[in-house]
RNA sequence: GUCCCCUUCGUCUAGCCCGGUCCAGGACACCAGGUUUUCAUCCUGGCGACAGGGGUUCGAAUCCCCUAGGGGACGCCA
């Protein structure tokens, strides 16, 4: 460990939001990086809400990513209490510690900073008011990511609302201080903030921490930066979606940071070891969801299996999407539970997501599988499918082994001897036993479907013609 | 309105600090072709950008200025 303490500090509001998580991310890895310490300090000052499953919600999205702390919530820490509800006593403290050095004076039961500069009064175009403005010298901030950035505060602030509580620029500041922290990574918002926070540091007569103003993610269409209304702005809804958490993470690392090569799909270790503050890009990026789902599908793809197939069945099988798909997953036994990895493994490496696997294998699982019509349409105008799949039912009848390659063997004999192209026996045959033209390998699905499953599926799908 | 930040393909970005190797590279998306039994994967190709204008310079995506556009802040919200 050396002397690095970065922090992240949410708002439980009960939204782990994908900004946040980002921001979150960027301190998390620069910690890593230098081996420094990742504070996690909870600003729960707006007591009303159910605090605790808001929490849960930020503790457990944060999990999800993979992301852990050093000091916070469960952790503890020698610079606690971590959560800004249990700080008063030391807001108090230094609260006197600006009053000690005259920065403070009460308004209207408020306590707010005085600032320092010559004073006069303006209308406010924007309050719509005249205001008292002050002449303050510039803050100037050594911005990690934007360089020199110099900004005058202009107006007192309140530090303590008029029923006593502090406000988030007086805790900020006090928090970073007391709990040593060096680095402030932190979105683009802030930035006009960080001369209210630095004044605020100087006052209490310490050097403020080295800022770094991160790019904000905007929305994926349309203007502005990204809100919790926006689809796909929420961590729970990737968790609830199933989306692989590596994936979402590499993602969000990709959005205003890149290691300057042409690599994108990143192991963490090696974006830890490139990771660094300079690094980061200056201009806000856009939300691709698009992007986003094509790693998705490729951590899907790459997976170990077995954690592909724990990922299916607690979706499919706990989460009940089976069941909602009319497949009776209570009365499994063995047997089903194996039928259940075979027919996983062979759709792991076909599937995009997790959310699209219901649809994709349901008809593995039941008879009762609905056919899709365009595809029905498309598969069955050309040729003779009624004669060809007479014929797949007849030869597939004398097979003793469902093997893939005496499948293939099969279907290369009739195709041999009609005449017909292979094509005009598989793609109807897939049809017939899965009601669509999409799916996994042919001879994998025959294989998996097995023997029984495959000739009473034909016949019934061969009795439909005919009538 | 004031202040602050930003500006390379539709999107994420490399290049910019240390001007020439950039008629600008990669990825997603899209389109076409190939592989494959379908779909997906995979492979090949295509489309597609230095916001605009002034400087500086032999030479500018790269340095400077202006304009425009985008974003943010201006709460007794965080």
């Amino acid at each position: 460990m050396n002397d690095v303490r970065v922090r992240f500090a949410p708002s439980p509001t009960g939204f782990f939001h994908i900004g946040g998580a980002r921001t979150a991310l960027f301190n998390w890895l620069y910690a890593r990086h230098t081996g420094g310490t990742f504070v996690l300090r909870i600003e729960d000052t707006d007591r009303e809400r159910n605090t605790e499953e808001a929490l849960r919600v930020i503790l457990e999205g944060m999990r999800w990513l993979g992301m852990d702390w050093d000091e916070g919530p469960e952790k503890g820490g020698a610079y606690g209490p971590y959560f800004q509800s249990q700080r008063a006593e030391i807001y108090r403290e230094y609260l006197d510690k600006l009053k000690a050095v005259d920065r403070v004076y009460e308004k209207d039961g408020a306590v707010y900073f005085r600032l320092e500069g010559e004073r006069y009064t303006a209308y406010d175009e924007y309050k719509k008011c005249e205001v008292e403005k002050v002449r303050a010298t510039p803050q100037v901030i050594d911005d990690r990511i934007r360089g020199r950035v110099e900004r005058a505060e202009e107006q007192d602030f309140v530090l303590f609302r008029r029923n006593g509580e502090p406000v988030f620029h007086f805790v900020n500041v006090v928090d970073d201080l007391t709990m040593g922290i060096t680095h402030v990574i932190r979105g683009e918002d802030h930035l006009s903030n960080t001369s209210k926070h630095c004044e605020l540091f100087k006052a209490f007569g310490v050097e403020p921490p080295v800022f770094a103003h991160i790019p904000l993610i905007l929305k994926g269409s349309g203007p502005g930066k990204m809100s919790k209304r926006d689809s796909g702005s929420l961590v729970e809804e990737y968790q609830r979606r199933r989306f692989v958490p590596e994936a979402v993470r590499n993602y969000l690392c990709l959005l205003g940071w890149s290691p300057k090569d042409d690599r994108e799909k990143m192991e963490i270790d090696e974006i830890i070891r490139l990771f660094d503050l300079p690094a980061i890009n200056s201009n806000n990026a856009r939300f691709d969801e698009k992007k986003l789902s094509f790693l998705n599908a490729a951590y899907l793809r790459e997976m170990p299996t077995e954690r592909f197939m724990k990922e299916a069945w607690d979706y499919l099988v706990g989460e009940r999407a089976l069941t909602e798909r009319g497949v009776d997953v209570e009365a499994w036994g063995e047997e089903e539970q194996r039928y259940f990895e075979t027919v996983m493994s062979l759709c792991q490496e076909k599937v995009r997501s997790i959310e699209d696997l219901p649809d994709f294998v349901a008809y593995f699982f039941t008879e009762d599988y609905s056919f899709d019509e365009k595809a029905g349409k498309k598969v069955l105008k050309k040729g003779d499918p009624k004669a060809r799949l007479t014929e797949m039912r007849g030869a597939l009848e004398k097979l003793d082994s469902f093997a893939e390659d005496e499948l293939e063997a099969t279907v290369a004999a009739l195709a041999a001897e009609s005449g017909a192209g292979t094509g005009e026996y598989i793609h109807p045959t897939r049809l017939a036993l899965s009601g669509t033209n999409v799916g996994p390998s042919f001879y994998g699905l025959l294989r998996v479907l097995g023997r029984e499953r495959v000739l009473s599926r034909l016949d019934r799908f061969l009795s439909r013609l005919s009538a």
